[in-house]
DNA sequence: CCAGCATTTTGACAGTGTCAAGATTGATTG
DNA sequence: CAATCAATCTTGACACTGTCAAAATGCTGG
């Protein structure tokens, strides 16, 4: 008898079933609602009714599983990105788009975004070796649309490494003044980034 | 006989003198070299050799502490904004003068600002009247200074607000990225910032 | 000299991450 | 079927954190 992971539910038992993504669902929630930093080990443990201890037995410690809850947002965006590259659209269209979802995944994900892009894991901890790759896969990728709206004079500049790193930055740049509060209205992320969008563009003769 | 701050050492007796100065130095020392988040009280009154809760008679709590750190370093800022308007230069080489001061001002003093701009002050506790309305003043002169630039016709769009939002944004992005090491290479921070000027500035004919 | 005040300390508490050692259970053999 | 084993989970313990209440200390004006 094969089971899927979701019909587990062995609760009346001393062991869970499949405690490691019960906890990565269960402190994924927990930082959506009430923010990175005020996740802990101990509260998370208690809602999925576990002892304290018991996720060091997934995680090697908490960073880890900071990392783990990162990587699952990263193949989240990925996913994102791929589908609306599929859309029919024009190639401008399309780099709108891609602009206007970076924005829309950010504010509408803050908590996630700060663990993806923040210093909570890149700075202060080291990163998984997992984490690491995906985050680095997502990058490169972005590098390569660059290059090719810059090969079909869609995109100003001719170093798509250094394009990239400047839209990235814009965007992380407003997404981060808007997820920390600095910038307080977040229904205007969208309008901000489109009127940004102009600068990055060859400009039609 | 009057006294500068710094003379007072009133350091053998119950008394210190002027703890609250004392404390502030220390604790932006102490930040400066091993980030924000490795800061406690603790550690901070042992270094001052005084006792654990001995900053509470100066500071309503962690927080208040932080934000007045947070004070002096816009101070500094803005100290830096007026200096580099008053070099006799091309307004052009003003621009790019300010573009590039953001960026060494981040990149040499990361974590004060990580603390300026950063979420533990803005998002997560609320932040005190004081750095609430000395940030806001520094962002309204930047305004201003958009506002001269645009209409001189030096850099583009007709919206100062929105520009230097935008323009904000994008060294706010990049300096992030570097300071959170997604960005690794520290020295080619101010070498992306001077590339990405050409994006701002109203196309010469 | 002493009362009052500003300043600093001590004691205490709840909360945190994490390690070591023990308890429990499902699976695997003989 | 029973005994053993390894995976899984819990308990106990420790050092560290921010913060409050109450006590101690030293300065200063009357």
């Amino acid at each position: 008898m094969t089971k899927t992971a979701t019909e587990i539910k062995n609760n009346s038992s001393y062991h869970h079933g499949n405690l490691r993504q019960t906890l990565l669902s269960a402190a994924t929630q927990m930082i959506a609602e009430n923010g990175i930093e005020s996740l802990s080990l101990r509260k998370l443990a208690d809602k999925v009714s576990v002892s304290r201890t018991a996720a060091y037995h997934y995680f090697d410690d908490k960073n880890d599983l900071l990392c783990a809850i990162a990587s699952d947002g990263f193949r989240q965006w990925q996913q994102l990105l791929k589908q609306s590259e599929q859309q029919n659209q024009t190639e401008r269209q399309k780099f709108e788009q891609y602009l206007v979802n970076y924005m829309v995944f950010a504010t509408h994900h803050p908590e996630e975004y700060e663990l993806m892009f923040g210093r909570c894991i890149w700075k202060q901890a080291q990163c998984t070796e997992e984490l690491q790759t995906i985050a680095h896969g997502t990058f490169q990728y972005q590098v390569r649309m660059m290059e090719y709206w810059q090969s079909i004079g869609l995109v100003a500049g001719d170093n798509p490494l250094r394009t990239a790193q400047i839209i990235w930055g814009t965007l992380h740049g407003i997404a981060k003044l808007f997820i920390d509060g600095v910038y307080v209205d977040d229904t205007r992320a969208e309008e901000i980034v489109k009127s940004a969008l102009p600068m990055f563009l060859v400009p039609k003769d």
